[in-house]
DNA sequence: TTGCTGTCTATGCGTCGTGCATATATATTT
DNA sequence: AAATATATATGCACGACGCATAGACAGCAA
């Protein structure tokens, strides 16, 4: 019963916390919904295909195909040929694309900066060991890592536990 | 630097939970989006209005109108006369939005616990109390609090830290 | 009472994102 | 060389959404 309770909570705090990110980041996006985790897996992996990005966000393929058309006509993304498989698309971000994925990435920083805030430096600390044993157990592939890092800041990551976790299944 | 290691983990696996957690609620209730969230919020506080639900829901007026139409058109919602508000409407479960509820607030509590499962009970009670600290010092007003909680089992969550927290702002 | 303002609900309308089915091009296998 | 699989693109129809608006009622003021 107690149990439940900490279940509860935990649930609650996801909720709370991927609502304020998920929106604080929207603001940053030309659109709401999964422009703005597209943008960041481009800096995460320049010359991403649109299949795997499409992995990634959980759409469909003409809603991942007119998300990009969207993205590239207001001039974030870029569409090249590439250079290994004649059918797919290398995605790359413009110069504006990277402007908005540092403020995407800025913006997700604070909110959860500013949920960390009543913590004190050891409870911190505490926080961070049992979210990372959490987290790496939880990813399930390297798909299934794509997406859970979609909002990721890849250099502030270093050691990050989801490709340590990759590491050690494959 | 590793601060922000830090943040980024917790963003990730807040990400990664809330994911989690609306897939597979969604597959619980009659549409995805904030179906399962309108239901659980009904079970909730039966009788409800729909300006109160719009708000913990983040939809625009009509979008809220349209979809407790069709929420009481699949027979889990019933709209009647509010006894104190002539103008306003009062939402009820159903005896099917009953079950759907239940079925919801299951799936929920099970993807969590499962998240969990990976932390001893020193570690799981450790965690609890952060996340209860965190999410007691997140709650802004009472809105807020119908928001955050939308998908919580009330039964569960004997004292919980949200309205705890309300009661000391209010 | 009468009248004014604010709130709650409902709906017509136009827009837009979405998915299905399909088409085309290229890679990979047989 | 043929067959199969994969990656991208698009025509089409459906449906959710928000805007603007309308109607009903509450609450307050004169």
């Amino acid at each position: 019963m107690t149990e439940q309770r900490t279940e509860n909570i935990v649930g609650a705090l996801a909720l709370a916390l991927s609502d304020a990110l998920l929106h604080g980041v929207s603001l940053q996006a030309p659109e709401p919904g999964q422009a703005a985790a597209a943008i960041t897996l481009l800096r995460h992996e320049p010359g991403m295909p649109i299949e795997t990005l499409r992995r990634a966000l959980g759409l469909s393929h003409p809603g991942t195909v007119r998300l990009v058309d969207r993205l590239a006509a207001g001039g974030l993304v870029e569409r090249r040929p590439s250079a290994r498989d004649g059918r797919a698309v290398a995605l790359y971000l413009t110069e504006s694309g990277e402007r908005s994925c540092t403020a995407i990435l800025a913006t997700r920083l604070e909110h959860v900066t500013r949920a960390l805030a009543v913590l004190n430096p050891e409870e911190r600390r505490a926080f961070g060991v049992l979210t990372e044993k959490l987290l790496a157990s939880l990813v399930r592939n390297e798909e299934h890592a794509y997406s859970v890092c979609r909002l990721c800041d890849t250099v502030v990551c270093a050691d990050c536990p989801v490709t340590g976790t990759l590491r050690g299944i494959v």
